[in-house]
DNA sequence: ACATAATGTAAAAGATTATTAACATGATGC
DNA sequence: GCATCATGTTAATAATCTTTTACATTATGT
């Protein structure tokens, strides 16, 4: 399967917040479950927006959640 | 116009940046010049892996050239 | 055993971002 | 005046991201 070239770590941080789930997540920044899994696998990144959006919910710096890595 | 929800200071950036010309920015990161243009102008904001690539050419944290204001 | 919740997979349609191409303007230098 | 460079505008196409829908798997609790 091919992987986008941003890494994340979305899904330690669920579960760092209280086992957050992917429900409520896609519900807390207004898009539907199936994003978050994508992004999650990274099947596809996410917009900008969405990504500051997601770094809201957990209130930490974008940078700490997504690392841009050229080479994958 | 319509303007997207992420403000940034691209343009600031490029003349800090010995006066960087747009074609000059677009080659560095791999894109046309009509992105540049539209990203500067809020048309629409860039991908992540954009977003990153062009932090990455003016060496400073992502979020110090863009900035998120939901109440556009 | 059964119901429920959380996660995973897939595919088509819709929305947004990026490219390409063509043409326009203002500034600069010859 | 003319050529060149940087920027701007528009429109059509291509690529990528998001939604919608439907169904599968695994774990948990009753």
């Amino acid at each position: 399967m091919e992987l986008c070239s941003i890494q994340n770590n979305m899904r330690k941080l669920r579960f760092n917040h209280d086992e957050m789930t992917q429900q409520e997540l896609a519900k807390n920044i207004g898009v539907t479950r199936q994003t978050i899994i994508a992004i999650e696998s990274r099947k596809y990144s996410p917009t900008l927006e969405l990504a500051f959006k997601i770094a809201g919910v957990f209130q930490v710096p974008l940078e700490e959640i997504f690392q841009y890595k050229p080479e994958n």
